[in-house]
DNA sequence: GCATAGTTCAAACGGTCATTTGAACTGGAG
DNA sequence: CTCCAGTTCAAATGACCGTTTGAACTATGC
């Protein structure tokens, strides 16, 4: 097989989604990012420009095929039937942590990695992560109100932002040295638990 | 009245509390804090010994009355007839939730700085959340264990995170530019919207 | 008055931070 | 071989970090 030839580049991104996911950005230091992708420190702004923009890029790339996979089964759901809050809340949540599933230890880094990012201490960062899926935003929130015709739009923004958070709390858990923390000693049936229990909040538990 | 007098300790503390849950542990400094708070950069070695130690006495600090609150509600519950799935719910939700309403501005302060440190990237900072609300912790899983008795432990423990998770993350947002983020324009009805939306994924979303 | 304990202060400590610099190296094109 | 754009490197820059020091101030008890 060919040589899997890491760039420097990719080795920043690589450590970053790590380090950051483990310490946050304020918490990891562009001197421990470097030494662990064996980089030079010049080498962070060379490529990205400054500790931000690495950041954006980590971001970016984590994010992309994520939400490739929700735009892909979004536009699939709207092809058909009018989908339930179910078919909704699978298409978002799933491939978020089918990440975890399907590509091992490397997955789990990306996943914690977005779950730190989306609520990180410091505004600026948690914008890098809403920036990123702004595009489909609307299309979800405009879909789950056609599925849940009787709540009202505040109530669907509420459901959205608590299926947000909890994607999130439970991308964070990824790697965590208390997996059984998560409610699940198989962190394949997470997903299903995550789906039902929002699921259920979704359709009794929004005020109409 | 009597001169309201502010100590040097309590100044480093409430403004502890707002710029720890503006800009989280690793991204504020004790020198934005003590010049806030009218200090000596000393002063906070002085009085606490240690920028850690600040924050574990604000998190202390913080706690004490939610905890409390939810003790006393809990207290009450045991003494009467086993009680409902709702009533643990409200039970631990309203405590924290009710900051932000019965105290105004400083309220919404001290909810953000709660909900920001449950969920810091830094496992140490989580820490300091999890000791102060660990004696609880097991009082209310065994108890919503009896009012959930078809959910299995794993079930309830996932339950009772995903409650943690959206508290927390409601919490922080106190003091959001964007309030209606919340899918709330009245504050006073999130606690109502929290509650009804967890009481739907407990009875309906926890897996056997 | 004087001593004393508690508190505050300016200043400095060593260390780490993100960023910048300019030289050295690399590999392919002409 | 020469050149050159792309990349890496050690070193330095100035700023900021948490913490420490020892003197100065304050208020209370004698």
């Amino acid at each position: 097989m060919e040589t899997p030839v890491e760039t420097t580049r990719e080795r920043l991104l690589n450590v970053a989604e790590q380090r950051f996911g483990e310490g946050g950005y304020e918490g990891t230091s562009l001197r421990a990012i470097t030494v662990a992708a064996a980089a030079n420190i010049a080498a962070v702004n060379y490529h990205f420009g400054s500790k931000e923009a690495l950041l954006r890029a980590a971001v970016a790339r984590a994010m992309a095929p994520v939400n490739a996979e929700r735009r892909r089964r979004l536009d699939q759901l709207e092809a058909g039937a009018p989908p339930t809050p179910e078919a909704l809340i699978r298409a978002f949540v799933e491939p978020g942590l089918e990440l975890v599933l399907r590509r091992g230890e490397r997955g789990a880094v990306v996943a914690r990695f977005i779950g730190r990012i989306a609520f990180d201490p410091s505004r600026r960062i948690r914008e890098l992560y809403a920036v990123e899926s702004e595009p489909i935003e609307s299309r979800y929130l405009a879909a789950l109100q056609q599925a849940l015709p009787q709540a009202s739009p505040d109530a669907v923004a509420f459901g959205y932002m608590n299926m947000l958070g909890l994607l999130a709390l439970h991308q964070s858990q990824a790697l965590s040295p208390t997996p059984g923390a998560a409610g699940t000693e198989d962190p394949g049936k997470l997903a299903e638990n995550l789906v039902t229990f929002l699921v259920a909040a979704f359709d009794h538990g929004l005020r109409s």
